[in-house]
DNA sequence: ACCACATAGTGAAGTACCTTCACTACATGT
DNA sequence: ACATGTAGTGAAGGTACTTCACTATGTGGT
């Protein structure tokens, strides 16, 4: 079995993940950049732009843009950081708060019908060459990459 | 183990895997979009505009900007169709092959890298999980998506 | 208290990718 | 010959990104 089949498939259901996930999206007005942001908001709480730039390694300018558009549709507030006026602070609606509930059950459900029904030995064998690979990938990332050291 | 581990692996791979072909493409001056248009055009062969609109699945005004791009960088010319003088033909040139073959090269040496040790049985394990969670990704994908027929 | 310097955010301008709609040139069946 | 469909592109517009310049604010040193 040559090593390509594992990498082809990997990317293959990486489509397939992509496609579904813009699905969801879509279903609620949303764009994946703007869902990440959400996610991001929902994992650490009201945030600066600052932060959510380095937490989605984007441009401050960028993140601006992004939360204009959250405002507008309602899905996060700006507002004043108490304790440091330069900054604004970002924080989940009610609305913001139900769609990343939504899309957390979403994702859930997803790997439910996805895995549920995998037996218990494959299943801990598959996530564990998941888990070798992603590790191995970080190494050759860390030989040719060598970006600034703002690892993820 | 919970199956979101096994979902949650496949996704961060995925961004892994993403991060490290946008890599690869900034360091040829390419960008996804016309990678893909590249790769399609190295698999199928020359190709009408058309063609490439539907296995992108993109509009084929998207592929005019794609090839207008990519002939400004020298990797496909556009030549009359033969025998359809509404179409034009899109070919890779030699540096258009190139490249491909690079891009080919590329791959196979990253799966070698990652999965080159793995122990056969490992692999083969993997891959069959792989392989069932893409044909029950695409049974799910067929309940509820349900676009017009033009399954890929 | 003051000043130099760093930091948070945004306006302006530009690129790439993508869309829809309208239009031209050509193909094809009857 | 004529109607209808198909290939490609112009025009206009949206989102996601970038860099650069600029304002407002925080902070450490003297």
């Amino acid at each position: 079995m040559p090593p390509t089949r594992a990498l082809d498939g990997l990317l293959a259901l990486s489509a397939l993940m992509t496609t579904d996930i813009q699905r969801f999206e879509r279903e609620h007005g949303l764009t994946t950049a703007r869902v990440h942001l959400l996610w991001q908001l929902g994992a650490a709480g009201p945030s600066t732009q600052r932060d959510l730039a380095e937490a989605l390694r984007v441009t401050p300018r960028n993140v601006t843009g992004l939360v204009d558009g959250l405002v507008g549709s309602g899905h996060v507030t700006r507002e004043p950081h108490p304790g440091d006026r330069r900054a604004t602070q970002v924080t989940l609606t009610a609305a913001g708060s139900r769609f990343v509930t939504e899309l957390q059950r979403s994702h859930q459900d997803l790997a439910d019908r996805l895995f549920g029904d995998l037996p218990e030995d494959r299943l801990v064998a598959f996530v564990a060459v998941l888990d070798e690979t992603l590790e191995r990938f970080a190494g050759l990332m860390g030989e040719t990459g060598e970006q600034e050291g703002t690892a993820s």
